[in-house]
Order: C-alpha cells, then structure tokens, then sequence
DNA sequence: TTTTGAGTTGTTCGA
DNA sequence: GTCGAACAACTCAAA
C-alpha cells in the first residue's frame, strides 16, 4: 500500500487546475495542511490576515472541513505531521519569494527521506525559466514579456482528486475573522467571470478610471493563488493584450525578485544608493499626512482614504499616490511599499516592491527620471466629475464636478496643500540630476 | 563587436 | 481646448 500524501498549501488556496495537487494524488491518499507560521503572518498586516483566515475557511469548506491546520515553524510542523501520518512525500507549489524559498529549503532538509516535491508555481512561467540568449535576466520588461509569450504555458489542468482520496487529521481552529472582500476559489472565479461579462471589453481606457469598476479585482485572490494566472490566460481572447499585459507584469516582478532577492529592500539600480531622500521631522509629518490622507491633494487623499476605508486601492491611483510620496515628498519609497504592505488585502512583495521602484525611478525601466506625475492634472484627467474623490473625501462632497480638483475651490476645513507641486517637481529633478553618472 | 531601435502608465510649453 | 514637440540622453536587447 503506498503511503499518504502532504499537499502543504501555501500560496494557492485552490483545488482546481492545482498540478502539486494532482502530483500529491497521484500517489494515493492525501492530507491537505495548512500551516500558520509566525514569519509570515505578524509582518502581514491584520487586512491580509483576515483575507487568508477566509480563503482558509473557503479552502476547508471546499474540502468537507477535512484542511488540516496547524501553527507554528513549519521547519518542525510539517515533518511532525508527516511522521504522525507515515507520509511518504509533501508536495507543494514552489514558492519563489526570498523568505519562501529559505523556508522550503530547511523544510526540506528536516525532511530527510521524506521526499519533497515542487510542482508548479504561483506563476503562468516559473520565475527563473525566461532568460535572455545570453542565459541572463531581463531588465526590461516588453523584451521579457516578448519572451514570456514564446516561452507558452501548459493548459489549465482539468480534473480534481476524488473525495474518497482526502484524509483528515484533528488541528487549529481557523482564527475568526471577517474580510471585506468575499475570500476562495468560488469568489475568485465568481469575480473573473464578472470581470469577462463586463469591464473586461473596455479594459484598454476602463482600467484607468478610478471612479468605474474598470479593472479586474482579481489581486487578492492572485496573491493567495485563489485561482491561478493560466487559468485566465487561457479564458482570454485575442482582444485581450493589455489584460495579458498585466498578467505578464505580475510574472516579470516575480521573475526580477526572484533572480535579486535583495531588491525587496534595496534599490535596483545601484545608483541610487547616493539619493538624497528627506527623513528628519518634517518628512515624517508629511508622511504620515500621506497615509491618513490629508495632504491636500484631492485624489491622493481619496486614494489614500481608500486604501484605510477598503484595504485595496485602485492601480492608477496607487501610481499617483506614490509618485506624491516619493517626488513630491522626498520620502524613500520603501516608506510607502512598507504602508500599503501593512494595509493591502492584495499585498505582494515582488509587484509591491518593484512597482514603488518604478515609480521612485530605481527600478527596472529605463525610462525618462523627469517622469513626475502631477497630482491635480492625474485627477482631472482619470477622475473628471470628481466622483472618485467626493466618495472618499466627505469634506469635499458639497464641492461641484470638477470643481473637486481645483485647489483655489476647496473649502476651509479641508487641508491645505502640504506642498507645492510645482516647486517639489523642480527639487526632485535637481536631485535626480546629482545622481546622473 | 558594433550598431540600431526601443523603452507602461508623463508634463509642460507654445502654437 | 487641443496638439505636437521637447524634455535629455541612458540602458537594454538583439541583429
């Protein structure tokens, strides 16, 4: 009789197209765990926490309450389990972060005979895999995706394990929690098909309208693998290429971590090492305007409101805010990758880290470093009736249409700007300027 | 090796 | 209000 399975879930809380799954039933019986380990869960932020509470209840549910959970270092819990169960192999999904990998690789090692296996990853192409002729990394992000394309992805897998196969162990109780978003599988796919029916048609301009629901609100569930990227690349249809796009952003940040774990805190470009950023006193006061949203800049006070209202923020937003932080502020962007880290339901260290980068110049694109947003003209443009930030800004809600972005038409108990746009603008090109080799 | 084309998401200025 | 050019010139990828 061949011994049971692990299917040690991590980040993909799903039970369909799920190749480590079908690897871990191949072999026979199987026992899904779970294992909440401190490292992760305390830096989460209690909005993340919440959301993967639920996507556990979702998973257990989905699973006839059989998901097996336990708490503590899963260097220790998981060969523990094994052994209570005679397991004869832990299959998992490679987790391809910094900390991830680390813990994989001790995993394994306590293991000892115990054989671990990787199947899949929480990415269409593994990180890793799309290399340049020369055998190195992309640092540019259309030639990688060119690439990426080439390269191609297996089908969605298809069939599921038979509920007979599911074995079940007393553990944990899930701790209680409630998310704002609808967490699991079902709400994923529930979410995508939405998407499809709807927004999906107009992404092109939709997706940059903060005040319509224009783009796909798939990233939470992405983040904990509640369905996975092939799984939508292959619903997609020849229109589709900016949708694809982003998917392929997603793939070339994680590709980009993967190779240079160290980007998660330091600048990708060296260079930048030499910036000078504003940290005394009154950069921790604008910051911290900045993050209860009371800068006076309408549409980064909205964004930012959002982000502590719903723990999610729109894309185009997230951009206009940062670009505030960083270029208007001078604060170092790693302050505001670690804020929305602790808000974000959708939190992803490697898209996190790497699109502050981009916004703070350090990252990846060679592009122009004047490329400074300006925070009214952003709002005019993406926002026109203003609708976007009378819902979040009640202190501007008796302001008319547009009237909402002008500063000169604001009222008296709404901040006043703690900047001028025009002036920080200039300050950070100079500085820029001082890094130039 | 050298050369060539291209690079997510922008802003401002002046016609 | 709308449009094209300038911004300033670097780095990457591939032929």
């Amino acid at each position: 009789m061949t011994p049971p399975a692990i299917i040690w879930f991590r980040r993909d809380l799903r039970l369909s197209d799920h190749p480590a799954l079908l690897a871990a039933a191949d072999a026979g019986e199987v026992l899904p765990l779970f294992v909440l380990d401190d490292r992760l869960l305390k830096p989460s932020g209690e909005p993340r926490r919440r959301f993967l509470y639920d996507c556990l209840r979702a998973l257990d549910h989905d699973l006839g309450g059989r998901l097996h959970i336990a708490h503590g270092d899963p260097e220790q819990v998981v060969p523990q389990v094994a052994a209570k169960i005679g397991a004869g192999s832990v299959h998992v999904s490679a987790d391809t972060a910094p900390y991830g990998r680390e813990r994989d690789e001790r995993v394994q090692k306590a293991l000892g005979d115990i054989e671990f296996v990787r199947t899949g990853s929480p990415y269409a192409v593994t990180p890793g895999r799309v290399r340049k002729q020369d055998g190195e990394p992309y640092r540019v992000f259309t030639p990688f995706r060119r690439a990426w394309l080439d390269h191609g992805w297996r089908q969605p897998a298809k069939s599921g394990v038979d509920s007979a196969q599911w074995i079940s162990l007393k553990g944990k109780k899930i701790p209680a929690a409630k998310s704002e978003f609808p967490a699991g599988e079902a709400a994923a796919l529930e979410a995508w098909q939405d998407f499809q029916d709807g927004p999906l048609a107009d992404y092109d301009t939709g997706r940059d309208r903060p005040d319509r629901a224009g783009t796909s609100h798939l990233s939470a569930y992405l983040r904990w693998g509640c369905v996975h990227p092939r799984t939508l690349l292959a619903d997609l249809k020849p229109g589709n290429e900016t949708f694809r796009s982003e998917l392929a952003w997603r793939e070339f940040y994680a590709d980009v971590l993967w190779h240079q774990p160290d980007t998660a805190r330091q600048n990708y470009d060296r260079k930048f090492d030499k910036f000078q950023h504003d940290t005394g006193k009154t950069a921790q006061q604008r910051f911290q305007a900045w993050c209860e949203g009371k800068t006076g800049y309408p549409v980064v006070d909205a964004g930012m409101r959002q982000l502590l209202a719903e723990n999610w923020m729109h894309n185009r937003v997230r951009m206009i805010v940062a670009s505030f932080l960083v270029k208007d502020l001078h604060v170092p962007w790693w302050w505001g990758a670690r804020h929305f880290m602790r808000h974000l339901i959708d939190g992803d260290l490697a898209s996190n880290q790497h699109n502050w980068q981009w916004v703070a110049g350090c990252g990846t694109d060679a592009a122009p470093y004047f490329r400074i947003f300006n925070p009214i003209t952003q709002g005019e443009k993406f926002d026109p009736n203003g609708d976007y930030v009378r819902k979040y800004v009640p202190e501007l809600r008796g302001v008319q249409g547009k009237n909402v972005h002008k500063l000169d038409k604001l009222p008296e108990q709404y901040p006043a700007p703690v900047v001028d746009h025009a002036h920080e603008r200039r300050e950070s090109l100079d500085r820029y300027d001082a890094i130039r080799t």
